[in-house]
DNA sequence: CACAATTATGCTCTTCGCGAGCATAATTAG
DNA sequence: CTAATTATGCTCGCGAAGAGCATAATTGTG
């Protein structure tokens, strides 16, 4: 029960909304490293105002960014050591809790520089919509093979294979779109982001790649935060009914379809999709239409709350579909 | 970034075996409130020797109980204001990281007085496995719908009873075992939980009740943290294949299976969890059976690893039931 | 020893979810 | 009018899962 002052505690957002079929998520311009990198919004947690940790949350990007949030959901706490340069030079340890927070996509209005940027900027080989990402094939997969080498005996040898081939699809395992923590760890072990290098301090490339790493590099643990809530949105959009957080109150289904393959990074099967969502009863229909440009108009719905009342799980399918040949 | 002092970080396990078909949690006498009731394993965090939060809560049972975890997973970070007793006479804000951890039953070998307690011992209404829990009909149903009279205008109304029908299964919607914090914060709200009375420091009981409130209370809020875990449990197992890590090297399938109903609240169909699980290849026969006192001796399996290079999700199946006629 | 009770295990029947693809309807651009 | 484009309906087939019958291998008892 010592005084344990050594710790600082801090509320961190992946606020994320879908436009344009492009999902995105809030980030703010890093200030203290020097080098410019970007940053999740967060801020400290003041147990004086702040009745809860969503509440505290939800005021924080409303100071930051002028946003009011749709959906708050706690993710994790992150405590390792190390995680935060200062502490490294004897500053105090930084507990941060992460949330993931859904929104329709609003002008930034608040005092900071916060934008609104692509999420596969910073995850780049989870973007699957438009075939096989270039950068799984030209750095990641031959760096792989490299470390599965690298290994020191046959049973570490075998481990490093099962990892990758569960991680990346690459065995009998086919992509698993939830894995996005896994990946974004190994891919940190292996010394392909940016910030294990900066992390080990010397910037020395264990890893010798002739590309560029993937992905826009984050301040702290942030990208592993981007990870983390990216798998915990694909892994409940299956039964939970959160897209519709992100659209607004009225929508065709393409859309609705659309929004669900931004987040999910893969395309889904129209036909299917749709008449798993009827059978669902998760939307209703309004009644009009909505022409947009060429082709038939689509009907517009809005989301079926009542379904909650008598379904157990309701969130939208995701009828996979071959890559494209 | 003022010097925010007025908060403490603390870790609490919920640490998890099952012996004989009996689902249990490591519970320590409550030492400062004076009430004398049962409360989780905690204990501060230190940055100076804790190296990750994982660890320190591995570090803390094994001081406080001497046991060793097979799996530990972070659940949540409980931040409310006021749910410490000494937050509101004018203490620092208590941050607890709560934890789930998996091991086999072992003997509490600590300095504390840590011994096993049956799960459902705190959350009655959460045992299926004999039929409709009493404490439902008795305690529960009949104030929740009291509570839905109670409703202020029609619309309250419906959503209460939407939200009871969502959560008992009382509605159109059929009992779901993992909406287990759902429904503790529902019977907390009614005050049909010891903590909701206490809490309120009347100890005025709102709901007049005739039978007494279901399930053993405990300190703070740690039973919230158990229906937190407990959902978060039954929702893994189905994808994770946790419940080895409750389980010997070697076990029968009916000696899994009853893990896994202990732990879900309900029977299972023996023939197609079987089946499912021989689908699944989740498990190998090691050759040798075991007689267990009467019947037909069943083969001995072990957990196969493999599986998780071929599939995506490997859990053990849960093929419903009818309740017993 | 024969038989009942008990437990393990194999197999079938049926329904339903879902991957896949064909066909048709309703628009707009030229 | 026609082609292109998008929306929408329907069918086929497979495999997973709910439900239940049948059989095998034990133990304990009359």
């Amino acid at each position: 029960m010592s005084e344990t002052v050594a710790t600082i505690v801090g509320l961190t957002g992946v606020i994320v909304a879908v436009t344009d079929e492009v999902p995105r998520v809030l980030a703010v311009r890093q200030v203290g490293d020097g080098n410019g990198g970007d940053a999740l919004p967060c801020g400290p947690f003041d147990p004086e105002r702040q009745r809860t940790l969503d509440s505290g949350l939800r005021r924080l990007v409303a100071e930051q960014a002028g946003l009011d949030l749709r959906y708050v959901e706690q993710l994790y706490t992150f405590g390792d050591r190390g995680r935060d340069p200062y502490e490294r030079m004897g500053g105090p340890r930084l507990l941060s809790v992460a949330y993931l927070a859904l929104t329709q996509e609003q002008p930034v209005r608040g005092s900071g520089d916060a934008r609104w940027r692509d999420w596969y900027g910073y995850l780049p080989w989870e973007e699957w919509r438009f075939g096989r990402p270039p950068s799984i094939d030209d750095p990641i997969r031959p760096a792989l093979s490299r470390w599965i080498e690298e290994a020191a005996d046959a049973a570490e040898r075998r481990d490093r294979e099962e990892r990758v081939g569960i991680c990346f699809g690459l065995g009998a395992a086919p992509w698993d779109p939830v894995r996005t923590l896994e990946r974004y760890e190994l891919l940190y072990e292996v010394a392909l982001v940016g910030e294990a290098l900066r992390d080990r301090d010397g910037s020395t490339a264990t890893t010798a790649t002739a590309s560029p790493l993937p992905g826009t590099t984050m301040a702290l643990d942030n990208r592993r935060i981007l990870a983390t809530a990216l798998g915990r949105l694909r892994g409940k959009l299956a039964y939970r009914p959160l897209v519709f957080d992100l659209l607004p109150g009225e929508f065709t289904l393409f859309r609705l379809q659309r929004v669900v393959e931004a987040l999910s990074g893969q395309r889904l099967h129209k036909q299917n999709f749709r008449r798993t969502l009827a059978a669902s009863a998760l939307v209703e229909p309004t009644g009009r239409v909505q022409s947009e440009g060429r082709g038939r108009p689509a009907e517009l719905f809005r989301f079926r709350r009542a379904v909650l009342r008598a379904k157990p799980t309701a969130g939208v399918a995701m009828p996979t579909l071959r890559p494209a040949p």
